[in-house]
DNA sequence: ATGCATGAGAT
DNA sequence: TCTCATGCATA
């Protein structure tokens, strides 16, 4: 059955949210990843691997990595490093498209600024490595390292030990090529349980809105009749500028964003974490999530300056960190795995299952992590794609 | 701000 | 097994 997902569609589902207090990652990697580093004439990046991959069928191509041995899997990195060289030069722009991540930009407001430094190419590597845009973002330690925190930090997280208010409000998701929307949440009270800060409280402690139902603009939206309005990437970029302009003014922050949707009692509406906000701010989600998502962040912005302008202050509730809790470690691919796993990308960007175990294990990492990168990888190609034709 | 991860729903 | 939205942890 279809769900729907704009939260218009009011539809709340239980799910197991991935904050959940018990989950613990396993893709936690010991010292043994730290040997071996160098030795693959990697490449970097790429943004189009259809272009580069026309010559295998982008699915169930079992070929390239099938006799998956280190000579091949060189080869396709070599391969891939020599396509990836030519899309930089024919595309010097999508070098700084990599620069955050993906982005939304779509050629408004601040062009994207491009380091375009033209690397002196002595050798290959060098001018592959465009490393000045986007691999120095992260600083990654020739080893993958894995960290671990316990201590029990701010209000923002405590939010998650609420018993039950696991939730996963999946706004935006949409079905390529249908209308339909949906959006899921439960618990609408639980998440902003914990507030610590007084400008939040101040501004939301009434939370509920006025006159204007996102859910009744997403619904429309959903229904398709302002697309144009709604959807425009250029519209969005606008909104989401014209955003966190307003939300600074207003001095709160993107978690506290987050946390406030709840209060807004919106149905199917529920908190969002500051990654998310940020992202919105930053157009790094999908289209379609930021067309899910705008009409909800629209009516805080404007329930929030509504609420600020009949200032009243408010004594704040202290959040109560419950303490003890597993943190989930981080599994950190270092940066030749990283180039590696971006060379097989460019040559194969859905490997099988066996294919992906075979890389899991040339590059000595775990299968599930190895998955898992693949997936995101995709998931940021296919914004990329989406920005570079906007 | 962003890398790696989870989980629901779709294929 | 993938996609998509989203989150935790961390640089």
């Amino acid at each position: 059955m279809t769900m729907p997902v704009y939260p218009s569609a009011d539809k709340m589902k239980m799910s197991t949210p991935s904050c959940f207090p018990g989950r613990y990652s396993p893709t936690y990697r010991g010292p043994e990843q730290m040997r071996r580093c160098m030795a693959n004439p990697s490449s970097r990046f790429l943004e189009d691997a259809s272009l580069m991959c026309n010559s295998w069928s982008p699915r169930h191509n079992g070929d390239i990595f099938s006799g998956l041995n280190d000579g091949i899997l060189s080869r396709a990195e070599a391969l891939a490093a020599v396509d990836i060289g030519k899309h930089q030069n024919n595309h010097p722009q999508m070098a700084t498209q990599l620069k955050h991540d993906v982005m939304y930009h779509h050629g408004m407001g601040a062009p994207p600024q491009r380091p375009l430094q033209m690397h002196h190419t002595m050798d290959g590597i060098d001018m592959l490595d465009p490393s000045g845009s986007m691999t120095t973002l992260t600083p990654m330690a020739e080893t993958p390292i894995t960290t671990s925190h316990h201590q029990l930090h701010g209000s923002y997280h405590s939010m998650n030990h609420m018993m039950s208010h696991h939730h996963s409000s999946h706004l935006g998701n949409h079905t390529p090529g249908s209308t339909d929307a949906g959006a899921d949440r439960e618990h609408p009270g639980a998440a902003g349980s914990c507030v610590s800060n007084a400008t939040y409280n101040a501004i939301f402690a009434d939370g509920f809105l006025g006159a204007h139902h996102p859910a009744m603009a997403a619904a429309v939206a959903a229904a398709g009749l302002h697309p144009d309005t709604d959807t425009d990437p250029r519209e969005l970029e606008a909104f989401a500028e014209r955003f966190k302009q307003r939300r600074i003014k207003l001095g709160v922050t993107q978690a506290d964003v987050g946390k406030a949707l709840a209060n807004l009692k919106l149905p199917g509406v529920g908190a969002l974490s500051q990654s998310t906000i940020c992202r919105f701010e930053s157009l790094t989600l999908s289209h379609n999530n930021m067309i899910a998502l705008k009409p909800i962040l629209q009516a805080w912005l404007e329930e929030a300056e509504a609420q600020a302008k009949n200032k009243r202050r408010d004594p704040d509730a202290p959040s109560v960190l419950p303490a003890g809790e597993k943190k989930r470690k981080r599994t950190s691919i270092a940066a030749p795995e990283k180039r590696s796993l971006e060379a097989y990308f460019a040559v194969q960007p859905r490997p099988s299952g066996e294919k992906i175990a075979a890389i899991a294990e040339k590059l000595d990492l775990k299968k599930n992590v190895v998955r898992v990168w693949f997936c995101n990888q995709r998931q940021k190609q296919k914004r990329m794609k989406f920005a570079a034709q906007h």
